[in-house]
DNA sequence: CAGGATCCGGACCGATACTG
DNA sequence: CAGTATCGGTCCGGATCCTG
């Protein structure tokens, strides 16, 4: 199934692929929320910004579907879902670490840029 | 110029801003193939299979105005142009093995997936 | 050779309203 | 509370044709 998405979407080159299911614009944020505590929908949504609930559903099922995330539903009312990283999950934070530091190095460079 | 583009896009995570200078479709691809060499034109066309030549500058304009390749335009008939890496582009690609290198693990752990 | 111009479908993404 | 449904705008990206 994911295989199949992927699969359209061309993605034999590994770099592409993590690129698909840590790109979404939404996602790297939702991993690193995730990255300390459990966290339910509302808790999301509140800590990013403006974010609507569609979205959200959407890349949050993505990250599920590709093993990241974990979803557990409490069968209560009103219901209660609880959103965490797998231990898969957790393996991709190293990766957004890079990701961040040399964004850090990059947007330096940019005001320095911008100053001349 | 370049930090317009990135605030019309609400870049001011670090993560989000190297997503969006690397995260082109064909990005990733085209500063792999200049790690090595200086290419031309054609020649990363051909590398490249199937991308168009207005997707193909586009993504080279981008990378270029990102500072991370460089054009050298040569004023011959018929127009000789070659990219290569800059220093700073240099920088990115250890970012990149470590996309890839998470990349090779996702999609291994795809494989057995499938095979369940 | 290295592209620019144009057209177009579809994906991405936001806003809003509604529901079990 | 945790979503779904619907609408609509923007932009990505491909195909095709054209040019200095």
């Amino acid at each position: 199934m994911v295989s199949e998405i992927r699969n359209n979407k061309h993605c034999q080159c590994p770099v592409e692929a993590t690129l698909e299911v840590i790109g979404g614009k939404w996602k790297p944020i939702i991993l690193w929320q995730l990255r300390t505590e459990k966290l339910r929908f509302s808790g999301l949504q509140q800590s990013m910004q403006g974010i609507s609930p569609k979205m959200l559903t959407k890349q949050l099922r993505e990250l599920e579907e590709d093993g990241l995330i974990l979803r557990e539903v409490y069968p209560e009312i009103p219901p209660k879902v609880e959103y965490s990283l797998t231990e898969f999950g957790m393996t991709v934070l190293p990766v957004l670490e890079a990701l961040c530091k040399w964004g850090v190095k990059y947007l330096g460079r940019e005001c320095v840029l911008d100053k001349q």
